[in-house]
Formats: C-alpha cells, sequence, structure tokens
DNA sequence: AAAATGATTCGCCCGGTGTCGAATCGTCGC
DNA sequence: GCGACGATTCGACACCGGGCGAATCATTTT
C-alpha cells in the first residue's frame, strides 16, 4: 500500500491551461510551416506565409491572427504589407527543442547545432545579406556616414530595430563613393533603392532592397562570400575577411 | 517587387508533420497535466495519472497509450500495475521551455531554474528518497553488499535500470547491522520491505518499500534533511553531509 | 478617380478527437 | 479457487477547429 502524499504544487497546478494553449497551436502543419519559415528571424508578409504553408490565403490569415493573439508572432504593418516574425528568441529555442526530439532524434545532434550557429553569424535573407554580418555591415555604414536615416529615436548610427514607422535611409554622396570603390554596380529598377529588414536573431536592421542585393552580388561574384551547403548560410572566405577589415573596418572572427 | 528565392532547405521540409504530430498531444490538458505530474521524473500508475489529470480512467488510457506511442512515454508493468514516465531527458527539457513560454515569462526565471536544479539532486518521491541523493544512497548500500540484487544484466553493484523484469532486492545481514547502527528501525506491515523505483532523471534505481520510508524519516527526524519550501525537493543540512561522508561515503557537494 | 494588389472577415462544410460508461482481460490476495 | 482491483478496449455522443470562396477594407499605382 502505497502512500501518496499530496503532491499538486504551485509550478504543477498553474500551467497545464497555457502549456495546451500552445500546443493547440503547434498542433497544426500549416502553422508549422509558417512558424518554421520565420524560424531564422526573418519578416515575411502574410501572402509569402501563406504560399509557403501551402494554403489559401484567408486560411492563412486566419493561422497569422491566431499565433500573434498567443504571442508567439509580431506583426508590422508596412503599407500595405504585414510582415510577420517569430515574438522572440524563446520562440525560435522552443522550435528547436521540437525538432529535437520530432523525429526520435537522428545521428546529425551536432551536425545542426553547427547549422544554427552558421545561420545566425552570416546568411542571406531573400536577396541580401543578414544575420550578425548583415547587421555588421549595415553598422559600418551607418557609422562613417555613407548611408543616414534609421527612425531616429535612439541613435542614428545604430540600425536597432524600433517600433516607429518606416525608418528611411538614403545613401550619401560619400556613401557612392565607397559603394564605387568597392565594385558595387546598382542597376536601374522600380524595386526601391534602400531598404531595410528587421534581423531578427540580432533585433537590428540590416540592408535590403536594390541596394542590399547587390551589395550582396558583389561579395559572391568576388569571393569574398561563399554558400554554404545548399542551405541560405553563407561562409565568409579568406579573401572576405580582408576586404571586411580594409573597407567596412570589421573584424570577421572565424 | 521582392524576388523570393528558393528557401526550402530541407531542415524546413521535413519536420513540419513531425512537429505538428507532438503539438497535437500537447493540445490536451488532461495529457499536459499528465506529463507535467511526470515532469521530475518520477513513475506513476495510470489511476493516479488520471486522477491527477481529472479525468476517467478510460480516458487517461486513451492518453496513455498515445503518449507512449508517440515516444513521450515509456511504460514498465510491475504486476498488475503499469507505471509510465517520460521517455527521456529531452521530454523534460520540452516541458520547461513551454512553462518558460506559456505565461508570457514572468519574473521567476531564475527562481524556477533553482527550482529544477534542486528537485534533480534530492527530492522525495511518494514517501522515499529520489533524485541523485536517493540514487547515491542506493549504490552506496550495493557497494557495499548491504543490499543484494538487481536484475544482474549489467553489474549488480549499480542500481541501473534495465528494461528486465523485477529487480529483488535483499537486506544482508550486514545491512541489517548497518541500519541498526544509524538508527533506523522499520515497523512491521503488509507493504513489500524493499521495493525501488526507477528514478528517471538518473536513469537508475532508488530505495522504496517499508525501508525506504523508514530511512527517509530517520533522515528527516535526525535533521539529516529537511524539506524546502513546500515542494517535494530536500535540501542536505550540514549535520546531513557529515553523516552521508561518514556512514554512507557519499560526498554531498552543496 | 479608377484599377490593382495585399490582407482580413464571414459563412458554411466537414473531419477529427475528447469524453464517458459498460464490458473485458490480467494479476494479486485471501 | 474466488473475489477484488488495476488497466484497457469498445461504442456512442458531442463539440471544436481547419478549410475554402466571396465579400470587404486598406493602400498603392496609373
Amino acid at each position: 500500500m502505497v502512500v501518496v502524499e499530496a503532491t499538486k504544487d504551485e509550478a504543477t497546478v498553474l500551467g497545464d491551461a497555457e502549456i495546451s494553449a500552445i500546443g493547440g497551436l503547434l498542433a497544426d502543419r500549416a502553422r508549422c510551416r509558417v512558424l518554421m519559415a520565420l524560424g531564422d528571424g526573418r519578416a515575411l508578409p502574410a501572402s509569402v506565409l501563406a504560399d509557403e504553408a501551402g494554403v489559401s490565403r484567408s486560411t492563412a490569415s486566419s493561422h497569422l491572427g491566431k499565433l500573434t493573439d498567443a504571442g508567439l508572432l509580431l506583426v508590422e504593418t508596412h503599407g500595405r504589407h504585414r510582415y510577420y516574425r517569430l515574438a522572440g528568441r524563446h520562440v525560435g529555442e522552443l522550435l528547436e527543442k521540437l525538432t529535437q526530439i520530432a523525429p526520435a532524434q537522428p545521428v546529425r545532434s551536432l551536425r545542426d547545432g553547427n547549422r544554427a550557429a552558421h545561420l545566425r553569424a552570416a546568411r542571406t535573407c531573400y536577396d541580401h545579406l543578414a544575420g550578425r554580418l548583415g547587421v555588421a555591415v549595415m553598422t559600418s555604414l551607418l557609422r562613417r556616414d555613407l548611408l543616414t536615416g534609421g527612425d531616429g529615436t535612439v541613435d542614428a548610427h545604430d540600425p536597432i530595430a524600433g517600433y516607429g514607422r518606416d525608418a528611411e535611409y538614403t545613401v550619401t554622396e560619400a556613401g557612392w563613393a565607397f559603394l564605387g570603390d568597392i565594385g558595387v554596380r546598382v542597376p536601374d529598377g522600380t524595386r526601391r533603392l534602400v531598404r531595410y529588414c528587421v534581423d531578427w536573431s540580432e533585433q537590428r536592421h540590416h540592408l535590403a532592397g536594390r541596394l542590399g542585393r547587390s551589395l550582396l552580388d558583389r561579395f559572391l561574384d568576388q569571393g569574398w562570400l561563399a554558400h554554404r551547403d545548399r542551405s541560405r548560410s553563407v561562409k565568409v572566405t579568406d579573401a572576405g575577411t580582408a576586404v571586411l577589415a580594409e573597407k567596412f573596418d570589421i573584424t570577421w572572427k572565424t
């Protein structure tokens, strides 16, 4: 005869409702695909997420609403677009834990750890540069007044991601000279010249738009960066390290 | 116009089905209560879990079946009882992550970390000792042949949790002498004298049964152990540390 | 101002699943 | 052996939640 003592401590009592609520959100494949598409911190518009999840716009909208209501996603309105991204580092970590458990853990645990680290260090986002490297480049340009703008709420020289309206960045005269110097040529086009993306893993802005793309293209063309396997993560070559140091005043470690 | 490049890398493609499956399991309050009841690694029979979750036996049985099928729970049959426990460390960690996110994180993150650590170090399980301390005591007794038995598949002196049938532990003559020496008196009763529990957080056996209870009682009576706040975790006092070192050959660090 | 585009809301359908009680199977104790 | 007890299976019921298209709202573009 086993005597069961009172074991309903506080931690056990409060929580099951909240946890099951989160479980309910994770219980849907479309929502999981949305979360995984945002897994590396990108901010994506609703329509892209709908395609990514393979459901209609209306269905996606419903899912996105639920995820934001629950606080797993944040939304930022830019014109007629609404960009969604993960609400915090913890959400990304939760996803990582889940993927670890999901397939009864295959062998590649170490490899996966590296993958995540690499993604945070340097990756592409759409067609431009993101991650710590992307933010470093953006910061470098702002510090030397080659680029000006930002929402100015904190520090015009720090691309910190605020919650204000559009931060309008513009290239200065010195900026154009610098870009010419390193061989960046920006083609004409209807797309906005300078845009920014919120880099979630760093909570900072990185450079996007036509200029952001041209810059990344130049880095890849010159062999300063190279795509790592077939993922979005990129590797800084020795030549790239040198260029970053000389031209951008960035010391890139490993 | 933003060009979205092909970003469906392997990690994103495989996974959403498995993750949503786990989400589906977490989506139910009763199942969450079951998981949280098992959160510290205890192994509990189905009926207790049914009560803990507040549902009927049949419903609980259904839930337990789903959780074990999915590999989140392990089950061990002892006579007419079936003991369920978490399938691994990762499951516990997943639960921790979830509780962190659940209530939009309150302030007490540090405190919770300590709580979990304390539980793993030393806690009560029903009415006996568990956690690292519980396993250490068990090991000490086996090493000195004060207790013999175990399923013998690996090492008779290591209370490793195997998957064999009941491990029958018995107290030796020297064992009784030792117990008398430290003042443990085991009252009569119908309950089995020596039993073991699977200590999940250590994947080892710890001492249960009438003897396990008497041992814990002695430790508490003498002030060698003290309950921490109102939880199941216990604290080793200075006197306790001394006794563990002298009598059990256990060095207890903080 | 009108047309185009992104996003959300609404109404409807349908499949999946939690819940229980009754019945069944297996083990323990007298 | 016979009853007591723990656990699971089965059938029936109710309800929640995902899915889509059409309509609506908001913003940008021509």
